[in-house]
DNA sequence: CCGATATTGTAAGTACACTGTCAATCTACA
DNA sequence: TGTAGATTGACAGTGTACTTACAATATCGG
């Protein structure tokens, strides 16, 4: 038999793992812009730069798949961050179409000096768990995130950061 | 002693719990948009339908600090449900600077008729892990959400919304 | 070698998310 | 009463996040 429809209550919407995905996700943006004021820099903006240097020459296509951020919108990144001074763009010699990123002097710099800066807030974020839970809190996240990888629109791929590194494929 | 910075690897960015946070709220609205893509709705605009359809005639301010959502931000998403002609904005007698918000007849058709739409797409969220952990997941992120409330810069104040039915305070 | 197809960067359009500022208006205190 | 301070909605500005579209360029099949 058919259930009957649940009455509309707020609460219907602060139990839903929609909403709590969203809140958590606004509380974890303020922490970091707050511990990283001095840096200017956003959490998109540092994924970035570490990607960056742990690929230095890569291009943006790939850039959007190893940190899953949408390719259109990471062109917006990518211009703050040459604003910024903070990477470089060169045109690739073999392949006309595509711009190299790399880390500037002061792009290195910087992420070298924010780390300390974004660790912390890392660990306010969980803190108000105990230390128990925030580890039972990390494993579900991470299994979820990995098994639901391809129900995202930019499904999060790692390994194509390897391929301006000689085509392997 | 003080310890020795980490290397910089994006290893370092997939475990982290901002990361994780931002990618599963990724996911969550990519599923929710894709199970309601027959009615138009985004998640935001969801929540303020239930909170107007649970608090007829709250204000703005009020709605969105009953859907910890910005106050700015609001504006846009009220405008687009009055567009949709979802919702009606009447001018408060007592208070000449106040819009009251209510539900359309349209409005509270689509409401009850997303409901379906909507559960499905928090199942799906979950989905891949084991129903133990759901609950795990869910009872954890909904302590650490409510711990850091104040963290964000728009907490939940979920008693607000009460206000507009005769000053209690 | 040439045309179909794919990739790259870019841009326009929509929607969230936050920061400020501002005028109109309301409230409370002196 | 009258004005200082708070509240309300509106707007401008930055940045994330996604869609679709397009031109330039590469690559592959015939």
């Amino acid at each position: 038999m058919p259930s009957k429809p649940s009455p509309i209550t707020m609460d219907a919407v602060y139990t839903a793992p929609g909403y709590l995905f969203r809140r958590m996700q606004q509380i974890a943006v303020s922490i970091f812009v707050e511990e990283c004021s001095a840096f200017d820099l956003t959490p998109v903006q540092y994924a970035a730069l570490v990607a960056i240097h742990t690929h230095p020459g890569i291009d943006a296509t790939r850039l959007s798949a190893v940190i899953a951020f949408d390719r259109s919108t990471l062109g917006n990144v990518i211009e703050r961050l040459e604003s910024k001074a903070l990477i470089e763009r060169k045109p690739s010699r073999e392949d006309k179409r595509v711009k190299l990123l790399y880390l500037s002097k002061s792009g290195a710099t910087v992420l070298r000096d924010i780390m300390p800066s974004v660790e912390r807030a890392q660990v306010r974020m969980l803190q108000p768990l105990k230390p128990a839970d925030r580890k039972t809190l990390l494993a579900l996240l991470t299994q979820l995130v990995d098994l639901n990888n391809e129900a995202s629109r930019v499904p999060l791929r790692a390994e194509d950061a390897l391929e301006h590194l000689g085509k392997a494929g």
